[in-house]
DNA sequence: AATACATATGATAATATAATCATATGAATA
DNA sequence: TATTCATATGATTATATTATCATATGTATT
């Protein structure tokens, strides 16, 4: 992974890698799934959220007394995470507890986690 | 990373854990950096040129010729991807060749890819 | 049943992003 | 140096996202 291969270069004086090119790209359905991950992503609350739930379950509640914002706000950033598939939770008397929902999110969240220590 | 951990539930009604919880998140400074990657992912056009550009350098007139976009529609996207620093270019002649910038962007890539295919 | 509490939703305003057309820059070639 | 070609930028409109306040829902507890 860290040595950089030598890449074929693809000049628009030649188009006859397109069709090779096209074969690796994702279909428009998989993208809308790609892109609606990678936002889920893209926003800080959510992204704090997120990371607090690669090592606990957190209710609402609990979120806003981390996050400092107002609970409305914590729970649209929720509604988002779920719309786009990203977490699940789980109802325990009054509470939602979040739990990330699968390991193709938590592998990303990983392999950011480790990139910023450095 | 497959079996799913045992995690501890943090709940409203007792703030203990909010400081160990703290401890795990990126500060703020580095939250934009994590989140602008995200960003530059989050849109199905740059995705699919990232994706391209695992396996070629490319000109950004074959991203034309590839997406079928406006030319300025392309050096916007690319502007983007430059700007959170995910992407660099060669020039050569007066074709501009852009590349993936490092690993840590492959890597987020990779994992993606993986997932599509299953 | 009435109340209180935890969470979710609706409406809205402020801001950011995407997409397009027109045009500018800047390097190569005639 | 005038022209052509590849790429980049500016201006603009349409659309999407973020953040907030007010309020609704739904479940426990009194």
């Amino acid at each position: 992974m860290n040595q950089s291969k030598e890449l074929i270069r693809s000049c628009c004086e030649d188009v006859s890698y397109i069709s090779d090119i096209e074969k690796i790209l994702p279909r428009d359905e998989e993208l809308v799934d790609i892109t609606n991950v990678y936002k889920a992503l893209s926003d800080p609350t959510r992204v704090k959220i997120l990371f607090a739930l690669l090592e606990y379950e957190i209710c609402v509640g609990e979120m806003v007394n981390l996050l400092q914002i107002p609970q409305s706000h914590v729970s649209h950033q929720l509604r988002i995470l779920r719309k786009y598939g990203v977490v699940t939770y789980t109802k325990d008397k009054k509470m939602s507890f979040y739990q990330i929902k699968n390991d193709y999110i938590k592998e990303l969240l990983a392999i950011t986690f480790k990139n910023i220590k450095r």
